[in-house]
DNA sequence: CACAAACTTGCACTCACTGCAAATAAATAT
DNA sequence: ATATTTATTTGCAGTGAGTGCAAGTTTGTG
Protein backbone atom coordinates (compact mmCIF):
# COMPACT_ATOMS: atom_id res chain seq x y z
CA UNK A 1 0.00 0.00 0.00
CA UNK A 2 1.17 3.49 -0.73
CA UNK A 3 2.15 5.39 2.57
CA UNK A 4 -0.29 8.09 3.22
CA UNK A 5 1.79 10.70 3.76
CA UNK A 6 4.83 10.54 6.01
CA UNK A 7 6.72 7.97 4.37
CA UNK A 8 10.46 7.44 5.00
CA UNK A 9 11.33 7.84 1.61
CA UNK A 10 8.72 11.73 1.58
CA UNK A 11 10.62 12.90 4.67
CA UNK A 12 14.04 12.27 3.44
CA UNK A 13 13.11 13.94 0.52
CA UNK A 14 11.81 17.49 2.12
CA UNK A 15 15.22 16.97 4.50
CA UNK A 16 17.84 16.87 1.70
CA UNK A 17 15.75 19.94 0.17
CA UNK A 18 14.98 21.87 3.08
CA UNK A 19 19.18 21.39 3.60
CA UNK A 20 19.67 22.27 -0.19
CA UNK A 21 17.91 25.75 0.51
CA UNK A 22 19.16 26.50 4.06
CA UNK A 23 23.10 25.52 2.60
CA UNK A 24 22.09 27.36 -0.45
CA UNK A 25 20.96 30.95 1.83
CA UNK A 26 23.44 30.82 4.23
CA UNK A 27 26.27 30.23 1.51
CA UNK A 28 24.79 32.99 -0.40
CA UNK A 29 24.68 35.36 2.91
CA UNK A 30 27.98 34.44 3.93
CA UNK A 31 30.08 34.98 0.69
CA UNK A 32 27.49 36.98 -1.63
CA UNK A 33 25.45 35.09 -4.26
CA UNK A 34 27.37 35.14 -7.45
CA UNK A 35 30.56 33.85 -5.30
CA UNK A 36 28.94 30.47 -4.10
CA UNK A 37 28.80 27.35 -6.57
CA UNK A 38 26.89 24.79 -6.71
CA UNK A 39 29.85 22.52 -5.60
CA UNK A 40 30.05 24.17 -2.15
CA UNK A 41 25.96 24.19 -1.83
CA UNK A 42 25.98 20.40 -2.51
CA UNK A 43 28.95 19.75 -0.31
CA UNK A 44 27.16 21.73 2.48
CA UNK A 45 23.91 19.51 2.52
CA UNK A 46 25.98 16.33 1.85
CA UNK A 47 24.57 15.16 -1.75
CA UNK A 48 26.50 15.24 -4.86
CA UNK A 49 25.89 17.99 -7.23
CA UNK A 50 24.11 15.71 -9.89
CA UNK A 51 21.30 15.79 -6.65
CA UNK A 52 21.54 19.32 -6.09
CA UNK A 53 19.85 19.26 -9.80
CA UNK A 54 17.98 16.71 -9.23
CA UNK A 55 15.70 19.42 -6.74
CA UNK A 56 16.51 22.98 -8.22
CA UNK A 57 16.77 23.90 -11.48
CA UNK A 58 19.17 26.76 -10.79
CA UNK A 59 21.56 27.95 -8.50
CA UNK A 60 18.44 30.70 -7.88
CA UNK A 61 16.42 28.74 -7.06
CA UNK A 62 17.72 27.04 -4.12
CA UNK A 63 18.51 30.39 -2.59
CA UNK A 64 15.14 31.74 -3.41
CA UNK A 65 13.79 28.61 -1.38
CA UNK A 66 10.76 28.81 -2.90
CA UNK A 67 8.10 26.84 -1.65
CA UNK A 68 5.95 24.99 -4.35
CA UNK A 69 3.47 24.44 -2.03
CA UNK A 70 2.24 28.10 -1.92
CA UNK A 71 1.29 28.13 -5.90
CA UNK A 72 -0.04 24.83 -4.97
CA UNK A 73 -2.46 26.52 -2.28
CA UNK A 74 -2.84 29.45 -4.54
CA UNK A 75 -4.28 27.04 -7.09
CA UNK A 76 -6.52 25.44 -4.80
CA UNK A 77 -7.69 28.48 -3.11
CA UNK A 78 -8.81 30.08 -6.86
CA UNK A 79 -10.54 26.86 -7.51
CA UNK A 80 -12.56 26.70 -5.01
CA UNK A 81 -12.91 30.23 -3.77
CA UNK A 82 -16.89 30.76 -3.36
CA UNK A 83 -18.84 31.94 -6.52
CA UNK A 84 -19.60 35.29 -5.49
CA UNK A 85 -16.42 36.18 -4.41
CA UNK A 86 -14.58 39.36 -6.04
CA UNK A 87 -11.03 38.18 -7.71
CA UNK A 88 -9.11 41.04 -6.20
CA UNK A 89 -10.56 39.10 -2.84
CA UNK A 90 -9.52 35.77 -3.42
CA UNK A 91 -6.00 36.98 -4.72
CA UNK A 92 -5.78 38.78 -1.55
CA UNK A 93 -6.55 35.85 0.36
CA UNK A 94 -3.34 34.20 -1.43
CA UNK A 95 -1.04 37.05 -0.87
CA UNK A 96 -1.88 37.10 3.07
CA UNK A 97 -1.17 33.15 2.97
CA UNK A 98 2.28 32.79 1.81
CA UNK A 99 2.88 36.15 3.05
CA UNK A 100 1.81 35.05 6.76
CA UNK A 101 4.10 31.79 6.37
CA UNK A 102 7.18 33.62 5.29
CA UNK A 103 6.73 35.96 8.27
CA UNK A 104 6.77 33.09 10.26
CA UNK A 105 9.72 31.69 8.74
CA UNK A 106 11.41 34.95 9.87
CA UNK A 107 13.58 34.78 6.63
CA UNK A 108 11.66 37.68 4.87
CA UNK A 109 14.30 40.40 5.40
CA UNK A 110 17.18 38.40 4.93
CA UNK A 111 16.50 37.17 1.83
CA UNK A 112 14.87 39.82 0.92
CA UNK A 113 17.78 41.66 1.53
CA UNK A 114 19.72 39.44 -0.68
CA UNK A 115 17.50 39.12 -3.56
CA UNK A 116 17.16 42.67 -3.87
CA UNK A 117 21.12 43.42 -3.91
CA UNK A 118 21.34 40.58 -6.90
CA UNK A 119 19.99 41.20 -10.10
CA UNK A 120 20.52 37.32 -10.91
CA UNK A 121 18.79 36.52 -8.28
CA UNK A 122 16.03 39.34 -8.82
CA UNK A 123 15.79 38.07 -12.35
CA UNK A 124 15.40 34.47 -11.16
CA UNK A 125 12.61 35.48 -8.91
CA UNK A 126 10.35 37.02 -11.78
CA UNK A 127 11.47 34.20 -13.76
CA UNK A 128 9.65 31.73 -11.42
CA UNK A 129 6.85 34.31 -10.22
CA UNK A 130 5.87 35.15 -13.81
CA UNK A 131 5.61 31.63 -14.41
CA UNK A 132 3.26 31.43 -11.08
CA UNK A 133 1.42 34.21 -12.34
CA UNK A 134 0.62 32.68 -15.34
CA UNK A 135 -0.57 29.35 -14.20
CA UNK A 136 -2.50 31.62 -11.56
CA UNK A 137 -3.79 34.00 -14.55
CA UNK A 138 -5.46 30.86 -16.29
CA UNK A 139 -7.24 29.43 -13.25
CA UNK A 140 -8.24 33.39 -12.75
CA UNK A 141 -9.95 33.57 -16.65
CA UNK A 142 -11.24 30.32 -16.15
CA UNK A 143 -12.95 31.45 -13.11
CA UNK A 144 -14.26 34.60 -14.07
CA UNK A 145 -14.24 34.74 -18.02
CA UNK A 146 -12.45 37.46 -18.53
CA UNK A 147 -8.83 36.87 -19.79
CA UNK A 148 -8.07 40.56 -19.40
CA UNK A 149 -9.52 41.33 -15.99
CA UNK A 150 -7.86 38.01 -14.82
CA UNK A 151 -4.79 39.14 -15.83
CA UNK A 152 -4.49 42.00 -14.46
CA UNK A 153 -5.92 41.58 -11.58
CA UNK A 154 -2.88 38.67 -10.58
CA UNK A 155 -0.44 40.51 -12.12
CA UNK A 156 -1.15 43.63 -10.24
CA UNK A 157 -1.52 41.88 -7.11
CA UNK A 158 1.54 40.33 -7.61
CA UNK A 159 3.14 44.38 -8.37
CA UNK A 160 1.00 45.37 -5.06
CA UNK A 161 3.27 42.64 -3.00
CA UNK A 162 6.52 42.92 -4.55
CA UNK A 163 5.92 46.78 -4.08
CA UNK A 164 4.46 46.36 -0.45
CA UNK A 165 7.76 44.16 0.07
CA UNK A 166 9.83 46.85 -1.01
CA UNK A 167 8.59 49.54 1.00
CA UNK A 168 8.70 47.48 4.26
CA UNK A 169 12.16 47.40 3.98
CA UNK A 170 12.62 51.40 3.33
CA UNK A 171 10.18 51.80 6.37
CA UNK A 172 10.01 48.47 8.92
CA UNK A 173 7.31 50.51 11.00
CA UNK A 174 4.37 49.21 8.10
CA UNK A 175 3.48 45.81 8.33
CA UNK A 176 3.80 44.06 4.86
CA UNK A 177 0.44 42.66 5.45
CA UNK A 178 -0.99 46.19 5.76
CA UNK A 179 1.20 47.63 3.06
CA UNK A 180 -0.67 45.04 0.70
CA UNK A 181 -3.96 45.79 1.82
CA UNK A 182 -3.42 49.47 1.73
CA UNK A 183 -1.92 48.69 -2.18
CA UNK A 184 -4.95 46.49 -3.19
CA UNK A 185 -7.72 48.99 -1.86
CA UNK A 186 -5.97 51.42 -4.12
CA UNK A 187 -6.11 49.14 -7.10
CA UNK A 188 -10.25 47.81 -5.82
CA UNK A 189 -11.50 50.87 -5.59
CA UNK A 190 -9.40 52.83 -8.77
CA UNK A 191 -6.09 54.12 -9.04
CA UNK A 192 -6.19 57.32 -10.88
CA UNK A 193 -10.50 58.54 -10.26
CA UNK A 194 -9.18 61.64 -12.47
CA UNK A 195 -8.09 59.42 -15.56
CA UNK A 196 -9.89 60.60 -18.56
CA UNK A 197 -8.84 58.57 -21.99
CA UNK A 198 -8.99 61.70 -23.99
CA UNK A 199 -7.19 64.21 -21.66
CA UNK A 200 -3.98 65.62 -22.32
CA UNK B 1 44.80 64.27 -34.13
CA UNK B 2 41.23 62.58 -32.97
CA UNK B 3 39.25 62.20 -35.22
CA UNK B 4 36.02 63.67 -34.73
CA UNK B 5 33.74 60.69 -35.60
CA UNK B 6 34.59 58.87 -39.60
CA UNK B 7 37.38 57.29 -38.08
CA UNK B 8 37.68 53.84 -39.76
CA UNK B 9 37.94 52.04 -36.46
CA UNK B 10 34.32 53.58 -35.20
CA UNK B 11 32.54 52.83 -38.65
CA UNK B 12 33.82 49.31 -37.94
CA UNK B 13 32.94 49.45 -34.88
CA UNK B 14 29.49 49.98 -35.34
CA UNK B 15 29.67 47.57 -38.49
CA UNK B 16 30.35 44.91 -36.23
CA UNK B 17 27.61 45.31 -33.65
CA UNK B 18 25.32 45.96 -35.77
CA UNK B 19 26.04 42.29 -37.56
CA UNK B 20 26.26 41.01 -34.09
CA UNK B 21 22.74 42.15 -33.58
CA UNK B 22 21.08 41.22 -36.85
CA UNK B 23 22.72 37.72 -36.89
CA UNK B 24 21.59 37.23 -33.38
CA UNK B 25 18.15 37.80 -34.16
CA UNK B 26 18.19 36.28 -37.67
CA UNK B 27 19.13 32.89 -35.80
CA UNK B 28 16.76 33.48 -33.10
CA UNK B 29 13.72 34.11 -35.12
CA UNK B 30 15.01 30.91 -37.51
CA UNK B 31 15.86 28.46 -34.64
CA UNK B 32 14.45 29.68 -31.63
CA UNK B 33 16.11 31.91 -28.67
CA UNK B 34 17.26 29.24 -26.94
CA UNK B 35 18.57 26.66 -29.71
CA UNK B 36 20.75 29.81 -30.91
CA UNK B 37 24.48 29.43 -29.44
CA UNK B 38 26.94 32.27 -29.01
CA UNK B 39 29.00 30.48 -31.60
CA UNK B 40 26.52 30.54 -34.24
CA UNK B 41 25.81 34.06 -33.89
CA UNK B 42 29.45 34.94 -33.91
CA UNK B 43 30.54 32.85 -37.22
CA UNK B 44 27.40 34.43 -38.31
CA UNK B 45 28.80 38.02 -38.00
CA UNK B 46 32.35 36.56 -39.27
CA UNK B 47 34.16 37.14 -36.19
CA UNK B 48 35.15 34.95 -32.86
CA UNK B 49 33.37 33.96 -29.86
CA UNK B 50 35.91 36.03 -28.08
CA UNK B 51 34.64 38.98 -29.63
CA UNK B 52 31.17 38.86 -29.61
CA UNK B 53 31.29 38.87 -25.41
CA UNK B 54 33.36 42.15 -26.07
CA UNK B 55 30.64 43.78 -27.39
CA UNK B 56 27.84 42.09 -25.53
CA UNK B 57 27.95 40.87 -21.83
CA UNK B 58 25.16 38.01 -22.79
CA UNK B 59 23.71 36.75 -25.53
CA UNK B 60 20.20 37.78 -24.48
CA UNK B 61 21.68 41.61 -24.99
CA UNK B 62 22.43 40.74 -28.03
CA UNK B 63 18.97 39.75 -29.26
CA UNK B 64 17.29 42.66 -27.27
CA UNK B 65 18.84 45.95 -28.77
CA UNK B 66 16.90 48.40 -26.28
CA UNK B 67 16.55 51.80 -27.09
CA UNK B 68 17.92 53.89 -24.77
CA UNK B 69 16.20 56.98 -25.89
CA UNK B 70 12.68 55.46 -24.78
CA UNK B 71 13.58 55.79 -21.33
CA UNK B 72 15.16 59.64 -21.96
CA UNK B 73 11.41 60.40 -23.24
CA UNK B 74 9.17 59.27 -20.45
CA UNK B 75 11.34 60.80 -18.08
CA UNK B 76 11.05 64.24 -19.83
CA UNK B 77 7.50 64.11 -19.98
CA UNK B 78 6.85 63.12 -16.22
CA UNK B 79 9.08 66.44 -15.78
CA UNK B 80 6.94 68.22 -18.14
CA UNK B 81 3.82 67.13 -17.27
CA UNK B 82 1.16 69.70 -16.43
CA UNK B 83 0.33 69.75 -12.60
CA UNK B 84 -2.85 68.86 -13.26
CA UNK B 85 -2.60 65.65 -15.42
CA UNK B 86 -3.31 62.54 -13.48
CA UNK B 87 -0.58 60.37 -13.28
CA UNK B 88 -1.91 57.55 -15.10
CA UNK B 89 -2.82 59.82 -17.33
CA UNK B 90 0.94 60.56 -17.66
CA UNK B 91 2.03 56.69 -18.18
CA UNK B 92 -0.57 56.48 -20.86
CA UNK B 93 1.15 59.42 -23.28
CA UNK B 94 4.28 57.31 -22.12
CA UNK B 95 2.91 53.88 -22.84
CA UNK B 96 1.41 55.52 -26.29
CA UNK B 97 4.78 56.96 -27.20
CA UNK B 98 6.93 54.22 -26.72
CA UNK B 99 4.38 51.87 -28.86
CA UNK B 100 3.86 53.98 -31.46
CA UNK B 101 7.27 54.02 -32.32
CA UNK B 102 7.78 50.16 -31.45
CA UNK B 103 5.35 49.70 -34.31
CA UNK B 104 6.54 52.29 -36.71
CA UNK B 105 9.95 50.45 -36.46
CA UNK B 106 7.75 47.10 -37.02
CA UNK B 107 9.96 45.92 -34.32
CA UNK B 108 6.74 44.64 -32.33
CA UNK B 109 6.34 42.21 -35.02
CA UNK B 110 9.91 41.21 -35.54
CA UNK B 111 11.68 41.41 -32.26
CA UNK B 112 8.67 41.66 -29.98
CA UNK B 113 7.20 38.79 -31.39
CA UNK B 114 10.30 37.08 -30.16
CA UNK B 115 10.57 38.34 -26.90
CA UNK B 116 7.41 37.92 -26.07
CA UNK B 117 6.96 34.26 -27.13
CA UNK B 118 10.16 33.62 -25.22
CA UNK B 119 9.93 33.57 -21.21
CA UNK B 120 14.10 33.45 -21.10
CA UNK B 121 13.77 36.84 -23.60
CA UNK B 122 11.27 38.77 -21.57
CA UNK B 123 12.63 38.21 -18.93
CA UNK B 124 16.51 39.39 -19.56
CA UNK B 125 13.98 42.18 -21.21
CA UNK B 126 12.36 42.87 -17.72
CA UNK B 127 15.42 42.59 -16.24
CA UNK B 128 17.14 45.32 -18.37
CA UNK B 129 13.99 47.54 -17.71
CA UNK B 130 13.59 47.30 -14.20
CA UNK B 131 15.71 50.07 -13.61
CA UNK B 132 13.77 51.85 -15.97
CA UNK B 133 10.63 51.67 -13.72
CA UNK B 134 12.53 52.65 -10.68
CA UNK B 135 13.65 55.71 -12.02
CA UNK B 136 10.37 56.23 -13.21
CA UNK B 137 8.63 55.41 -9.71
CA UNK B 138 11.07 57.98 -8.17
CA UNK B 139 10.17 60.83 -10.90
CA UNK B 140 6.52 60.25 -10.51
CA UNK B 141 7.05 60.04 -6.73
CA UNK B 142 8.12 63.49 -6.61
CA UNK B 143 5.44 65.06 -9.15
CA UNK B 144 2.92 63.55 -7.07
CA UNK B 145 4.12 62.76 -3.61
CA UNK B 146 2.58 59.76 -2.52
CA UNK B 147 5.74 56.63 -3.06
CA UNK B 148 3.14 53.95 -3.08
CA UNK B 149 0.89 55.16 -5.77
CA UNK B 150 3.62 56.58 -7.76
CA UNK B 151 5.26 52.52 -7.84
CA UNK B 152 1.62 51.24 -8.04
CA UNK B 153 0.71 53.35 -11.27
CA UNK B 154 4.09 52.80 -12.73
CA UNK B 155 4.12 49.16 -12.23
CA UNK B 156 0.89 48.88 -13.10
CA UNK B 157 1.09 50.84 -16.32
CA UNK B 158 4.15 48.32 -16.93
CA UNK B 159 2.26 45.17 -16.80
CA UNK B 160 -1.11 46.41 -18.73
CA UNK B 161 1.64 47.06 -21.36
CA UNK B 162 2.86 44.02 -21.20
CA UNK B 163 -0.23 41.97 -20.98
CA UNK B 164 -1.98 44.22 -24.07
CA UNK B 165 0.77 42.91 -26.52
CA UNK B 166 0.38 39.43 -24.85
CA UNK B 167 -2.98 39.40 -26.11
CA UNK B 168 -2.51 41.09 -28.58
CA UNK B 169 -0.50 38.12 -30.01
CA UNK B 170 -3.59 35.80 -29.20
CA UNK B 171 -6.22 38.31 -30.88
CA UNK B 172 -4.36 40.11 -33.84
CA UNK B 173 -7.28 41.97 -34.47
CA UNK B 174 -7.22 43.76 -31.22
CA UNK B 175 -4.87 46.85 -31.83
CA UNK B 176 -2.45 47.16 -28.84
CA UNK B 177 -3.03 50.31 -28.04
CA UNK B 178 -6.73 49.44 -27.82
CA UNK B 179 -5.76 47.07 -25.76
CA UNK B 180 -3.81 49.25 -23.14
CA UNK B 181 -5.98 51.91 -22.90
CA UNK B 182 -8.67 48.96 -21.94
CA UNK B 183 -6.31 47.80 -19.26
CA UNK B 184 -5.68 51.29 -18.32
CA UNK B 185 -9.29 51.84 -17.79
CA UNK B 186 -9.79 49.18 -15.92
CA UNK B 187 -6.94 50.40 -13.56
CA UNK B 188 -8.17 53.84 -13.42
CA UNK B 189 -11.65 52.86 -12.09
CA UNK B 190 -11.05 49.98 -10.28
CA UNK B 191 -9.99 47.28 -11.22
CA UNK B 192 -12.15 45.28 -8.59
CA UNK B 193 -15.48 47.14 -7.19
CA UNK B 194 -16.57 44.30 -5.03
CA UNK B 195 -13.42 44.17 -3.25
CA UNK B 196 -13.54 44.12 0.47
CA UNK B 197 -11.00 44.03 2.73
CA UNK B 198 -12.82 41.90 5.49
CA UNK B 199 -14.51 39.67 3.02
CA UNK B 200 -13.59 36.31 3.41
C1' DC C 1 12.87 -12.16 1.06
C1' DA C 2 12.26 -10.61 -3.57
C1' DC C 3 10.87 -7.37 -6.62
C1' DA C 4 9.64 -2.81 -8.28
C1' DA C 5 9.81 1.94 -7.92
C1' DA C 6 12.12 6.03 -6.55
C1' DC C 7 16.33 8.39 -5.45
C1' DT C 8 21.33 9.21 -5.85
C1' DT C 9 25.44 9.40 -8.09
C1' DG C 10 29.37 9.58 -11.42
C1' DC C 11 30.59 10.55 -15.98
C1' DA C 12 30.79 12.63 -20.16
C1' DC C 13 29.16 16.35 -22.55
C1' DT C 14 27.57 21.21 -24.24
C1' DC C 15 27.43 25.85 -23.58
C1' DA C 16 28.06 30.53 -21.38
C1' DC C 17 31.35 33.44 -19.98
C1' DT C 18 36.16 35.39 -18.21
C1' DG C 19 41.16 36.58 -17.95
C1' DC C 20 45.35 36.81 -20.15
C1' DA C 21 48.74 37.36 -23.52
C1' DA C 22 49.94 37.43 -28.27
C1' DA C 23 48.78 39.03 -32.90
C1' DT C 24 46.88 42.42 -35.80
C1' DA C 25 45.04 46.66 -37.47
C1' DA C 26 44.42 51.63 -37.11
C1' DA C 27 45.76 56.36 -35.52
C1' DT C 28 49.41 59.34 -34.58
C1' DA C 29 54.05 61.22 -34.28
C1' DT C 30 58.47 61.76 -36.53
C1' DA D 1 56.90 56.72 -45.47
C1' DT D 2 58.09 54.72 -41.24
C1' DA D 3 58.15 53.99 -36.50
C1' DT D 4 55.39 54.10 -32.42
C1' DT D 5 51.52 54.01 -29.65
C1' DT D 6 46.94 52.52 -28.97
C1' DA D 7 42.67 49.91 -29.78
C1' DT D 8 40.69 45.65 -31.29
C1' DT D 9 40.68 40.83 -32.29
C1' DT D 10 41.68 36.37 -31.32
C1' DG D 11 43.14 31.84 -29.35
C1' DC D 12 43.64 29.36 -25.36
C1' DA D 13 42.95 27.70 -21.00
C1' DG D 14 39.89 27.49 -17.41
C1' DT D 15 35.54 27.87 -14.26
C1' DG D 16 31.02 26.91 -13.61
C1' DA D 17 26.07 25.96 -14.89
C1' DG D 18 23.16 22.59 -16.41
C1' DT D 19 21.62 17.93 -18.93
C1' DG D 20 21.21 12.99 -20.33
C1' DC D 21 22.30 8.46 -19.38
C1' DA D 22 23.30 4.32 -17.14
C1' DA D 23 24.53 2.09 -13.04
C1' DG D 24 24.20 1.79 -8.08
C1' DT D 25 21.62 2.34 -3.77
C1' DT D 26 17.63 2.88 -0.84
C1' DT D 27 12.87 2.42 0.27
C1' DG D 28 8.11 0.63 -0.25
C1' DT D 29 5.36 -3.46 -1.21
C1' DG D 30 3.65 -8.11 -1.78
Amino acid sequence: MKQVEGGLRERKKLQTRAALAEAALRLALEKGPDNVTVEEIAAAADVSVRTFFNYFPHKEHAILGRNPAHLERALELIATAPAEQSPLTTMRLIVHDVLRELLDEGELSRRGELIMGSPSLLYHLMLSSMDDERQLSVALAERIGDPLRARLVVSNAGAACRIAVELHRETPDAAPADLVDAALQLLAQGLDPDYRKGQS
